[in-house]
DNA sequence: TTACAAATAT
DNA sequence: AATATTTGTA
C-alpha cells in the first residue's frame, strides 16, 4: 500500500510557461486591493506597550522588513513540500489550540545517519576541546524523500533503484521534538492523544504517524511506570492517608556522573488535562545516554505562551552528558 | 478500510 | 535502549 503518495509535488512552481492566453488576470486580482501604503507596517506592534505591560504580555521586539521577508521565505519553502499537513487540514477537534497551531514553526526532524555497523561499546563521555565543530555532524534531515530526490545524493548511502524503495532513516527524538510531543499530548486529553492527532498538532515536517505511535507507546509505558512508582509499597489504604496527594507531577533531578541505575528515561512527565489556569508544563530534557551525534532542530522556542516559561535550555550549547534538574508542575490531575 | 494499541523485531 | 514493523481489533 502506499503509505504516502501525497507530499509529492512536481516542482514548486517557478517556470510557469505559456498556459495563459495573453490575458493578465493578475491585474484584475489586484484591482481594489489596498496599496502597500494603506497597510499598517508589519513592524508595528498590535498592542500598545502600556496596555501590554498592564497585562504582563511580553512584547516581542518588532520585526524589520528583513525579518518578515525571511520568515515569509522560510514559510514558503516549508509549505512547498508538505502543502498540507496540519496547516491546511482543519481540525475538527474542538480546542482552543490556536496558540499551538499558529505559533508553530517549521521544525525539521533529525535523523540518524545509518546503522550500518553495530557498535557494541558505548562511550561514556567524550569531550572535544579545541575548535568546536558543533554543527558539523553527519546527520541528515529527512525531507520526505522529495527534497532528497531533487538533490540526488545517492552516493554511498544506498542505492534507491526505484527511488520508491528509499527507507526513511530512523527518527531521533531530540529533546526539542520530545518537548513538542509532550506539549501536544498534554494539551489533548488522553482521549484525544492518539497518534494521528498528535502528529498533526505537532506539525513537524516529515514526522509520520508511525513515528508518533511508537513514541507514544513508549511514553505511555513511562507514565505508567511513574504512576506505579508513586504507589509502590503502599497499600491502597495507606495511600489514602498520604499527605502528599501522590500526584504524578514529577521533578526530575538527574544524577550527573552516577548514571542513576534506576531508570528515568523520559523526564518529561506532565499530567494530562491542563485546565483553564493552565500552568506551564515542565517540559524538558531527555535523559538520554547517547554517545552519539545530535544537534539541533530548527528553532522552536515557545510552543505556547512563553510567558510562563521560566526555564529554557539552550541545547545548542549544552553538554549532553550532564542533565540538569527541572522544575515541576502544579497542575491538576488528569481528567478523564 | 483506517487507525489504534500491543507485541515483536531490528 | 530507542525506533520500526507487524499483528490483532474495533
Amino acid at each position: 500500500m502506499s503509505e504516502s503518495d501525497d507530499l509529492r509535488h512536481g516542482r514548486g512552481g517557478g517556470s510557469g510557461d505559456g498556459e495563459l492566453d495573453g490575458e493578465d488576470p493578475v491585474a484584475e486580482w489586484e484591482f481594489g486591493l489596498p496599496s502597500c501604503d494603506d497597510l499598517a507596517p508589519l513592524s508595528q506592534a498590535l498592542i500598545p506597550p502600556d496596555l501590554a505591560s498592564a497585562f504582563s504580555i511580553a512584547l516581542r521586539p518588532s520585526r524589520t522588513a528583513g525579518d518578515v521577508n525571511r520568515a515569509s521565505r522560510s514559510t514558503l519553502t516549508g509549505l512547498r513540500r508538505c502543502g498540507s499537513t496540519a496547516s491546511s487540514q482543519g481540525f475538527s477537534t474542538n480546542d482552543n489550540f490556536k496558540s499551538f497551531v499558529d505559533d508553530r514553526q517549521s521544525m525539521e526532524v533529525e535523523v540518524e545517519e545509518e546503522e550500518k555497523e553495530e557498535e557494541e561499546e558505548e562511550e561514556e563521555e567524550e569531550e572535544e576541546d579545541g575548535a568546536d565543530k558543533s554543527d558539523s555532524r553527519k546527520s541528515r534531515r529527512i525531507e520526505t524523500a522529495e527534497e532528497v530526490d531533487s538533490t540526488p545524493r545517492m552516493d554511498d548511502s544506498q542505492e534507491d533503484p526505484s527511488e520508491k524503495t528509499s527507507k526513511r532513516p530512523r527518527l531521533v527524538w531530540t529533546p526539542q521534538l520530545h518537548k513538542r510531543f509532550v506539549d501536544v499530548v498534554a494539551h489533548l486529553g488522553i482521549k484525544n492523544a492518539v497518534p494521528k492527532t498528535i502528529m498533526q498538532l505537532m506539525n513537524v515536517e516529515g514526522l509520520t504517524r508511525e513515528n508518533v505511535a511508537s513514541h507514544l507507546q513508549k511514553y505511555r509505558v513511562y507514565l505508567r511506570r511513574m504512576q506505579g512508582m508513586s504507589s509502590e509499597g503502599l497499600s491502597s489504604s495507606d495511600q489514602l492517608f498520604t499527605s502528599t496527594p501522590v500526584v504524578h507531577s514529577l521533578n526530575y533531578v538527574a544524577g550527573s556522573t552516577g548514571h542513576g541505575d534506576g531508570q528515568m528515561p523520559m523526564p518529561t512527565p506532565v499530567p494530562y488535562g491542563a485546565q483553564p489556569p493552565m500552568m506551564p508544563m515542565p517540559v524538558y530534557a531527555m535523559g538520554h545516554g547517547y554517545g552519539h551525534m545530535r544537534m539541533q532542530i530548527g528553532d522552536l522556542s515557545g510552543f505556547e505562551s512563553n510567558q510562563y516559561v521560566t526555564q529554557q535550555r539552550d541545547w545548542s550549547s549544552n553538554k549532553y552528558g550532564s542533565v540538569a534538574s527541572y522544575q515541576q508542575t502544579a497542575s491538576n490531575e488528569k481528567r478523564f
